[in-house]
RNA sequence: CGAGCCGACCGGACGGCCGCGUCGCGGGCCUGCUGCACGCAGCGGGCCGGUGCCGAGGAAAGUCCGGGCUCCACAGGGCAGGGUGGUUGUUAACGGCAACCCGGGGCGACCCGCGGGACAGUGCCACAGAAAAUAAACCGCCUUGCGGGCGGCCGGUUCGCCGGUCUAUCGCAAGGUAAGGGUGAAACGGCGGUGUAAGAGACCACCAGCGUCCCGGGCGACCGGGGCGGCUAGGCAAACCCCACCCGGAGCAAGGUCAAGAGGGCCGGCUUGCCGGCCUGCGCAGGCGAUCGAGGGCGGCCCGCCCGAGCCUGCGGGUAGACCGCUCGAGCCUGGCGGCAACGUCAGGCGUAGAUGGAUGGCCGUCGCCUCGGGCUUGCCCGAGGCACAGAACCCGGCUUACAGGUUGACUCGUCCG
RNA sequence: GCCCCCGUAGCUCAGGGGAUAGAGCACUGCCCUCCGGAGGCAGGGGCGCAGGUUCGAAUCCUGCCGGGGGCA
């Protein structure tokens, strides 16, 4: 588990942040961040951080598996991660059995999407 | 040595860096209550560092059985419903396990079997076949009678035939018979003989099989032997059913303890829609109460003044959340004894995960094993890839299913040697 | 964690011991038409898997596999 303090530990934050943040997708998994703008954080305020893999990914180990592999990926980039008020990571099929590397690269590009400043895209709005 | 059969066990090892959880020890900060010598002590709560021990499985899985535990129900018995099904044991219990019996398979070690009852009753047995279950009808076979009739013989004859008789054979009727009917998964004992008009357990020998009685062995299922009787009985109960035995229901999200808040009302503040403070919960029962004032406020108390429609007591229930249940249990290991064994018993030793968005890990290195490719000194080197099935959630006993690779024991068959 | 139900053709469903396993839609080919649709004719395709009971199993029994739903 992380520090008890990043732990998201209840499934109305889970909806919150999913139906709410910024979602930002790479191959083997799709983030989800809310921005502290209009919340009553502090900015030493700790980043909530969730973890969802659904049975789609595989049976009871390789889910633990990558589960694993992620919060270690994302423990490593607390500081980076550190000025969201939440943030879900949603494992895709494709992170069964796929080594760390590719899951930080994946991650990373991720969190770079995210954190770029909303753009006006009519093509991507349309196809949402 | 080869082939096979039945078990038992293991199921990667070591190290480096960084993390997580329970518990213990110790520290810092914040905070509640109590005490006073007024900034300290005691008892708690929360958060953050430090440190020490420990931290997934043989199936943790499927949830197919059985139990413990908890709550509800319950005099006893019966009905309904469900389950089990050779015998004897074993056990907390079981649909598990052990030994044995019976049937089947294998040269054998050994394996497989939902393995009670089809003379308690009901039902089903397609197609084919004469017939599918009291058995009877049909075909066929045989005898007799009547009728026809190839042919033979005898007699008569007008030489055209006529009559009689025997008879291959055909038809009809009566009677006898159940041997035969080749269809089927299955056909009312089998083979041989006697017998007969033809036949038949009608009779005989042998065999299979049923019922019953006796003797012997076994706790028993059952086994061995003998006598007598009818000559003979189909299958399906994983069809209904009958018999014997067993079963109350729900499940740790069981259940228990403590219990906010929201909502409503009042007051205050001001940045007039927010903030802060105080009071108040629900049900039932009883009691008191608005001319006679319940209760509350001011006050040390009485008097007095003010507010006033609810208030008091008892019992019961309870959402979010927290805590308990929560891991020492039919426990594990070693040895002795009893038992063929399952198992039981005695002695000694061990201390063994308890999470709750859910810990038990992430990354890297060395070694080990397997596969492929290359080099070749033919068993080593180099490179690449891989290392099973699978993750506790109240706990046990089983069953079933999944599983790379490996260790080990007993036994059987074959070949060779002694 | 516990409980219940269902798997039959590409889809929706019948069939509950003896069938060549059916129906509708869909699909393929041909006819019709200038072309397409509609219509007509013909055709292909299936009992989730493995054992067992039975002479015989989609059907009955057992075990797996997959899917759906419910409880709090």
């Amino acid at each position: 588990m992380l520090p008890r303090a990043h732990r998201m530990t209840s499934s109305d934050q889970f909806a919150e942040t999913i139906s709410r943040g910024r979602r930002a997708g790479a191959p083997s998994i799709v983030i989800y961040a809310t921005s502290r703008e209009g919340t009553t954080d502090e900015p030493t305020a700790t980043t909530a951080v969730g973890f969802v893999v659904s049975k789609a990914v595989g049976n009871s180990v390789v889910r633990h598996r990558v589960l694993r592999q992620l919060r270690a990926l994302v423990a490593a980039r607390l500081p980076v991660v550190d000025g969201y008020h939440a943030l879900v990571v949603r494992a895709l099929p494709a992170a069964a059995g796929r080594p760390s590397a590719m899951l930080g690269a994946d991650l990373d590009r991720a969190l770079i999407k995210a954190a770029r400043p909303p753009r006006a895209m009519p093509s991507a709005e349309r196809a949402r």
